[in-house]
RNA sequence: GGCCCGUUGGUCAAGCGGCUAAGACAUCGCCCUUUCACGGCGGAAACACGGGUUCGAUUCCCGUACGGGUCACCA
C-alpha cells in the first residue's frame, strides 16, 4: 500500500464506491449528440433574483431549442446561508415565468435518474471521489486553523506576495505522515485541499460567448472538502457537473476567475469539461456609470418585485430575450405574432459585456405584449394578480368579471390598439373610475367653463342622451349640442376666430369626460359609455350635475 | 495591490479592414385628433484616449484611462 493510499484510508476510513462504480451508475445520457443539457445551479438563500432568471432563460433556450435536457440541483452546501422553503419559492418564481425543468429537484421531491439534485445528499459522492483524489496524490488534509490562516494573509500582505494558500504558504502540503495520523487521531477538524501542480500551464478555454481565453494555470490548493465534509463550489461543480452529464455549463462572470481551478480539477481527473459559456452581470445605471444590482438599493433587481406590481410573465421574457440576443427585436418585427418559442437563440449571439436593466424598455415590452393578448386573458391575467397582490383591486375586479373585459378590450380590437395598460398596479390605477366604489372626481373642469355653464351643459346632454346611437350619430349630436351652446363644431374654427366661441366640442366633451371619468383624459368616451352601460352613465350625468352645482 | 473580463448615442445594441456608423427605448418637433393612448413623419445624439500594423481602422496589436469581477472552510 502507498503513503497516498494509507492516507486515503485514514482520512476516509468507511470505504465506499470506486469512481468507476459511479461512472457506471450514472451513465451518458441517452440522447442525441450534440443535445445540450443544462442546468440552472443556484443556491438556496431565499432572494431570487432577475439574474437568475436571466441565466435560467438562457439555459432553457439552449437545451429546448436543441433537443436537450434542463435540469434545477440546488445547491445547498452553505447551511449558513441557507432559508427554509427557498427551493420552492424558486421553483414557483421560474415556474410563473414559463420556465419547466425537465428534471431535478421539484417542489415536492425530485425526479431523475442523475440524483439525488440537492448537493447536501451528495456527500457520499463527494467523499468516495475526494478518497480516491487522496488515493492518487491530488488532495491533502490541511489543519490550519481560520487563525493560522489569517496569520498567512498578513505575512503575504505584509511581502507584497500573491494571497492564498499554495506553493511555500501551503504549511500543511507536505505533512509527514506520522503527523497527520497523530492530528486525525487527537480529533483535529481539518479540510482537504487541493494539491495544486507547483507550476501550472497557462489554460486555454474556449468560451461559448467569449470566445478564446487564455488564462493563467491555478497554483492555489483551494478547499475541496470543507471540515464539515461538505465540498465547496469547486468541488461539487466537478463532481456534479460530470456525473449528471452536463454538456453546457452558463454561469456569471464572477466564475470566470475560478474556471483555471475546475479545468484542472477536471483534467486531473481525466474527465472532459463541460462548455462554458460566462454570461454578463446585469448592471444598473447610476449617477456616472454602471454598478452591478444591488439586493438592498435595487427592488427590482427581485424578482417579486415584477410579480407584485403585475407584469405579464410574458412581458419579463420578451424583455429578457432582448437582453440575451440583440437581434430579438428585429426578429419580433418580423414575426408579431409568433411565440417567443419559435426565436432561433443563440449562444454567439449572446453579448459579453454587462447589461442595463431598463424598466423604461421594460414597459415598452410589456405595453406591447398586452396590446397583443385578447382581451379575456388580460382580463384573466389581472384578476390573478389582484387574488395575489392587490385585495382592493381584487373585490372589484372578481365582482364584475364580465365588465372588466369589456374595459380592457377598449380600443383593443383595432389595427392599432391602444397601448396604454402596461403593468398591474399602473392598470388598477388607470382603471379605477369604471368601478363605481373607486370612482372619484381627480380632475378640474376646462379653464373655459365654469359651473353654471357646466351644468347647464350636463343637463342638456343628459336629457338629449341616446345610449342607443352608434358612434358616428352619438359625435354628431354632441357636435349639434356644443355649436348651440356657443362652441365651435371644429376646434380649428375656434383656433382661427376664437373671439366667436366660447371654447370648442373639445371643451363641451372634456365636461362629460369628467362627469363619467373624473378625469381629463380618458379612452374614447363614446365606447366607454357603451361598456359603463345607460345607467351608470346616468347615474355620474346625475351625480356631476350635483356636484357642479355645489361649486 | 495581483490576476481576469469589458468599453459604439442617455439606455439596449448592429457592425467583424473601406458604410452618409443600422434599429429599438427614452427625448424633442410636426402631423393625425373631441381628451388620452395608438399611428405617421422628422430632429438632436455615439465608435473612451494614445501609439502602432495597413493604401485604409469602430473593426487587428500594444499601452493608458475608466467600469466590473475575483483573490473565503460563500456560491
Amino acid at each position: 500500500m502507498t503513503e497516498q493510499a494509507k492516507l486515503a484510508a485514514l482520512l476516509f476510513p468507511n470505504s465506499g464506491r470506486s469512481i468507476a462504480d459511479y461512472e457506471a451508475l450514472y451513465p451518458p445520457r441517452p440522447l442525441p449528440a450534440g443535445a445540450p443539457v443544462t442546468r440552472l445551479a443556484p443556491s438556496p438563500t431565499g432572494f431570487i433574483h432577475l439574474g437568475n432568471l436571466y441565466g435560467a432563460f438562457a439555459d432553457e433556450r439552449l437545451a429546448h431549442q436543441n433537443g436537450g435536457l434542463f435540469f434545477l440541483r440546488i445547491e445547498d452546501t452553505d447551511e449558513k446561508r441557507e432559508t427554509a422553503g427557498a427551493a420552492e419559492a424558486l421553483i414557483g418564481a421560474l415556474d410563473y415565468f414559463g420556465l419547466r425543468f425537465d428534471e431535478g429537484v421539484t417542489a415536492g421531491g425530485e425526479t431523475g435518474a442523475y440524483g439525488p439534485y440537492r448537493q447536501r445528499r451528495r456527500a457520499e459522492l463527494y467523499r468516495d471521489v475526494a478518497r480516491e483524489l487522496t488515493a492518487r496524490g491530488l488532495a491533502y488534509p490541511c489543519f490550519c486553523t481560520e487563525d493560522e490562516l489569517g496569520e498567512i494573509r498578513a505575512s503575504q500582505e505584509a511581502a507584497g506576495a500573491n494571497f492564498g494558500y499554495y506553493g511555500l504558504w501551503a504549511r500543511h502540503r507536505n505533512l509527514a505522515p506520522g503527523e497527520i495520523e497523530r492530528r486525525v487521531g487527537r480529533g483535529e477538524p481539518f479540510t482537504l485541499r487541493w494539491r495544486a501542480p507547483a507550476a501550472a500551464a497557462a489554460v486555454t478555454v474556449q468560451d461559448g460567448i467569449r470566445g478564446r481565453l487564455v488564462l493563467p494555470g491555478n497554483e492555489q490548493d483551494i478547499v475541496l472538502l470543507k471540515s464539515n465534509g461538505i465540498p465547496t463550489y469547486h468541488f461539487a461543480h466537478v463532481v456534479d457537473d460530470h456525473f449528471m452529464r452536463t454538456t453546457h455549463v452558463l454561469r456569471g462572470e464572477e466564475w470566470l476567475s475560478s474556471l483555471p481551478v475546475h479545468v484542472q480539477i477536471f483534467a486531473a481527473l481525466g474527465w472532459e469539461h463541460p462548455f462554458y459559456c460566462h454570461t454578463p452581470l446585469l448592471l444598473k445605471a447610476e449617477a456616472g456609470g454602471k454598478r452591478k444590482l444591488s439586493k438592498r438599493k435595487d427592488p427590482e433587481l427581485g424578482l417579486d418585485f415584477y410579480r407584485r406590481e403585475g407584469y405579464h410573465p410574458r412581458a419579463v421574457r420578451e424583455y429578457l430575450l432582448t437582453l440575451l440576443n440583440s437581434d430579438y427585436e428585429e426578429w419580433r418585427l418580423g414575426h408579431p405574432t409568433a411565440p417567443m418559442e419559435e426565436f432561433p437563440f443563440s449562444l454567439a449571439r449572446m453579448g459579453s459585456s454587462g447589461a442595463l436593466f431598463d424598466l423604461q424598455k421594460l414597459n415598452d415590452v410589456s405595453k406591447n405584449v398586452l396590446a397583443a393578448l385578447p382581451p379575456g386573458e388580460t382580463a384573466d391575467f389581472l384578476r390573478h394578480w389582484a387574488g395575489d397582490w392587490q385585495p382592493e383591486a381584487a373585490a372589484v375586479w372578481t365582482a364584475e368579471r364580465e365588465y372588466l373585459a369589456a374595459i380592457v378590450a377598449i380600443g383593443r380590437r383595432e389595427a392599432n390598439p391602444r397601448k396604454d395598460l402596461v403593468y398591474g398596479t399602473q392598470i388598477f390605477s388607470f382603471l379605477r373610475f369604471f368601478f363605481d366604489p373607486l370612482f372619484t372626481i381627480e380632475d378640474a373642469l376646462p379653464d373655459n367653463v365654469g359651473a353654471t355653464e357646466a351644468r347647464g351643459l350636463l343637463a342638456q346632454y343628459s336629457a338629449r342622451y341616446d345610449h342607443a346611437a352608434d358612434k358616428e350619430s352619438w359625435f354628431a349630436a354632441l357636435k349639434r349640442l356644443a355649436a348651440e351652446n356657443g362652441y365651435a363644431e371644429k376646434p380649428r374654427d375656434y383656433k382661427k376666430q376664437p373671439e366667436l366661441y366660447k371654447g370648442h366640442v373639445g371643451d363641451v366633451s372634456a365636461v362629460i369626460r369628467l362627469a363619467l371619468s373624473g378625469r381629463k383624459n380618458s379612452p374614447d368616451l363614446w365606447e366607454v359609455q357603451q361598456v359603463m352601460g345607460e345607467d351608470r352613465v346616468r347615474r355620474r350625468l346625475e351625480a356631476m350635475i350635483q356636484y357642479v352645482g355645489q361649486l
